[in-house]
RNA sequence: GCGACCGUGGCGGAACUGGUAGACGCGCAGGACUUAGGAUCCUGUGGGGCAACCCGUGGGGGUUCGAGUCCCUCCGGUCGCACCA
């Protein structure tokens, strides 16, 4: 192979080598009982699917070059791995490739996954390795389902839920992607009326909601996501009494525009609103069932297009509105959502974009209430939105409409009519499966005594060997109720699969536990995980859920910590082809393919170089050809200097010494804010400031000594193979490993000269060479002296100076 | 439609709180050493001009001594939400 030709750098001999001393040394154990700061540096643990390549492999080197610099800076750092390993796939496959059991395709694909994570030098803490599927694992699973319960947090409920035809199972909301399978984009979930069970998380909006503030270092982006996910709003509920009904009842609705309760001219309920059957009149009676029986039908995405024109009839009823006793008609319409707030709205479609589009439709009176800033419009051609002065409304008029509105709650809240109220756009987590692949839930449904959960102490239920549904398994589900004994059956949905992954870097702190699912106080000591990465498709799913778990753990008094992730990264996708990466796409790169090629640690730092971390990369054969050719120069410059050539005289140490010393700072900051390009950059220019001393024939001595273990130190997070067998080779003799990482020194990078700008009027017209420090007396002084200067000024003084110290000297004429 | 982020050489990308635009790498061109080189090393490389100089960070405008960076507006792209009252 070319590579050995001109450097004794042979990455596939000293890679297998390092990776098993490593192992064997326990390089990445994490100690729970050391003295040191802790660090716990976490990636998401992934599905294994028998996919992985240099794309997803990316992730796990920024995890490794931060955790391989923490430990060398005195952290004791925990870097555990794990699989996410119950699923879907796992059953697709085993249906595909003919009898093979899910259990023994997931194992065998964390095996091979494993080998390649090794293969690239990627050390992780192998002895809390966590396994979803494992009984040992979802026995705590079933265990926390079962403290949920105990809370009042899980329950069963029928309602219409999201049903994937393909899957065979329901969905929570968050797995429904504009009225899609998040797992197949191409197929529309249907409605069912099921009873499923759920667990209570907008008990927990509001904190879920309001620490998003403590979150400082998650991407905005993504606190963004969660913050409209949870889409907390207020306003308030009116009461208005129902004309003619007897009893005297009357329709709740919820609006975030109180101030605008005089401009409502109609009422719609959603079709599925219970008032709808009893509010009709019988000359509606039949127009009312018709639509309410299309609507049920119509899919979500159907219902939910804002193209769609709008459609609704008329009840025939009406209703009084509040404020001014005003008779306004009561019309069902499917833009309207039983899900969300009471089912029911005041339609005021002078200030609202899809009121006024039903308004038009269906030659509704319009009238407006709120005058904009410009003034009243005498024909309005659009609703008005925004805020203004109330018109039309009694006794508030005058009023601006944001104190309006508080004015009219209060009012509201006098009389009895209504009272202030928040809503949430989140609703419960629906947790139940219809598959065999995933934890049971350990709930026994027993004739007499209802739902009875399975005593702790028996947990967990084993998923039976035997691969097909659960319910289809009278074996797994014939039982005896725990309570009084009778014949009963037990629950044969199981959880979703991201109830797994909503605890599992809590079980890292203490993975061997048999008696829970992690020990508080080891728990308390890792927690919370200082640097989470991963992909930003999570932004809502996984780490609303984790967030969720985290509260709930701590109100239970388990856990300290009330947030799991204290910075959280989501790295870009690798690309090839212009498609992501992936085996089944046949656009992927292997680990195998790599590290046989150009090695592990000329693929690390090509991940890394290739660009910015969270940006999506191109991946290409030209551009990894680079980074080779720097770890050969790397080689050479540490092992073999004599191989470079002397070109001419005059090396100054001290620029080498100064390079060496800013490189120390640039490089530690650079990681610790994961800006891996900008670092494999920075350790380029020193290697390229050594090969100049060099070449200007520089002598080797302590600063070029000090110079080599400084590059060989700091290119070790990302090239640790071929850095630990330089450190041995310099005649080391403990670990590089095991070394401490180099100390920044400012004095030494201290710059003695700076060049000065010298601008005329803004644009640059000299650079001069001046001491740091230089006053501005001085500079201006010397800048008055350059020759360009004096031909702008021709003698005359400058009438403006501004002058910024050790950068630059504006001279305005 | 609403919201967020982003537009920098032939390419990937640098540029801290406004202060030398283009670090580092790829590619390309010329050269050195070579039987040879797709190895290695050197030099050059935003555009225009022989030149001092002029123009340049999506377009236009503004603030400022000074704008890739701040403000307004338009264009283009990516992502999220999408009848949530």
């Amino acid at each position: 192979m070319s590579a050995s030709r001109h450097s004794g750098y042979v990455p596939q001999d000293i890679e297998p080598k390092w990776q098993k001393v490593w192992t064997d040394r326990g390089v990445m154990r994490a100690d729970d009982n050391s003295s040191k700061p802790k660090f716990y540096d976490l990636v998401m643990y992934p599905y294994p699917s028998g996919d992985l390549t240099v794309g997803h492999a990316r992730n796990y080197v920024m995890g490794d070059v931060l955790a391989r610099m923490k430990r060398m800076q005195g952290f004791e750092v925990l870097h555990p791995f794990g699989w996410d390993a119950f699923g879907l796939p796992a059953e697709n496959a085993a249906m595909k490739r003919g009898g093979i059991h899910p259990e023994t395709w997931t194992i065998e694909n964390i095996a091979k996954a494993k080998r390649e994570l090794k293969m690239l030098g990627i050390l992780y803490d192998w002895d809390r390795e966590v396994t979803s599927c494992m009984p040992d694992y979802y026995r705590w699973t079933e265990w926390l389902f079962l403290l949920f319960y105990e809370r009042g947090l899980a329950y069963r409920a029928m309602a219409p839920v999201n049903w994937c035809p393909v899957d065979k199972t329901v969905l929570a909301n968050e797995q429904v992607i504009n009225g899609r399978c998040w797992r197949h984009l191409d197929v529309e979930v249907e409605k069912r009326d099921l009873e499923q069970w759920f667990f209570k998380i907008t008990d927990y909006a509001d904190r879920l909601l309001d620490d998003l503030e403590l979150l400082d270092k998650w991407p905005h982006k993504v606190r963004l996501m969660q913050t409209n996910w949870i889409g907390r709003s207020q306003g308030a509920e009116v009461e208005f009494p129902i004309v003619g009904l007897a009893g005297g009842e009357s329709l709740r609705i919820y609006t975030t525009r109180p101030d605008t309760l005089f401009g409502a001219t109609f009422m719609v309920l959603a079709p599925e609103h219970p008032l709808v059957e009893r509010i009709t009149t019988d000359k509606y009676r039949a127009k009312v069932r018709e639509y309410v029986a299309k609507a049920r039908k119509a899919s979500d995405i159907d219902r939910l297009s804002t193209e769609r024109e709008k459609s609704g009839v008329p009840t025939g009823a009406f209703a009084l509105n509040p404020v001014n006793g005003e008779k306004i008609p009561i019309w069902v319409a499917d833009y309207v959502l039983m899900t969300y707030g009471t089912g029911a709205i005041m339609a005021v479609p002078a200030h609202d974009e899809r009121d006024f589009e039903f308004a038009e439709r269906f030659g509704l009176p319009i009238r407006e209430v709120i005058a904009p800033p410009t003034g009243s419009q005498r024909e309005l051609r659009a609703a008005y939105v925004g805020p203004g002065v109330m018109v039309n409304s009694g006794e508030f008029d005058g009023l601006d409409s944001v104190a309006g509105t508080e004015r009219v709650i209060a009012a509201l809240e006098a009389k009895g009519q209504g009272k202030r109220a928040v809503k949430y756009r989140l609703r419960d987590w629906l947790i139940s499966r219809q598959r065999y692949w995933g934890s049971p839930i350990p709930i026994v449904h027993c004739e007499v005594d209802g739902l009875v959960p399975v005593p702790m102490e028996q947990l967990p239920v084993l998923l039976p060997k035997e691969y097909k549904p659960l319910s289809e398994n009278p074996d797994f589900w014939r039982t005896t109720c725990p309570k009084c004994g009778r014949e009963a059956r037990r629950e044969t949905d199981t959880m979703d699969t991201f109830i797994d992954s909503s605890w599992y870097f809590l079980r890292y702190a203490s993975p061997h536990d048999t008696t829970q699912p992690f020990d508080s106080e080891l728990a308390n000591h890792w927690m919370p995980v200082d640097q989470y990465t991963g992909g930003v498709e999570h932004a809502i799913l996984h780490l609303l859920y984790s967030r969720f778990f985290v509260k709930v753990l701590h109100d239970a008094g388990m856990l300290e910590a009330s947030e799991p992730f204290v910075r959280l990264f989501n790295q870009g996708m690798v690309k090839r082809f212009g498609q992501v990466m992936s085996k089944s796409a046949g656009n992927g790169v292997s680990p195998d393919e790599l590290v046989d090629k150009q090695g592990a640690d000329a693929g690390r730092i090509y991940e890394m170089f290739i660009g910015p971390p969270e940006e999506d990369v191109e991946w290409t054969d030209a551009g990894l050809n680079g980074v080779v050719r720097f770890l050969q120069r790397v080689w050479r410059l540490v092992l073999e200097p004599d191989s470079i050539v002397v070109e001419g005289g005059g090396a100054d140490v001290v620029i080498l010494n100064r390079k060496a010393a800013q490189t120390v700072k640039k490089v530690t900051e650079h990681y610790d804010e994961l800006r891996f390009n900008t670092a494999v950059a920075a350790l380029m220019e020193l290697a390229n400031t050594m090969q100049s001393h060099l070449q200007n024939g520089g002598a080797r001595d302590a600063d070029w000594n000090s110079a080599v273990r400084i590059l060989v130190k700091l290119l070790n997070p990302l090239a640790p193979h071929m850095c630990e067998e330089m450190w041995e080779r310099l005649g080391e003799r403990s670990m590089l490993a095991d070394s401490t990482w180099p100390e920044y020194d400012a004095a030494a990078a201290a710059e003695p000269e700076v060049t000065l700008v010298v601008q005329v009027a803004g644009k640059v017209r000299d650079r001069l060479t001046v001491p740091v420090g230089t006053s501005e007396e001085k500079a201006l002084e010397v800048a008055m002296a350059s020759d360009r200067v004096r031909a702008a000024f021709d003698g005359r003084k400058p009438s403006k100076v501004v002058y910024v110290p050790d950068r630059l000297i504006n001279l305005v004429p």
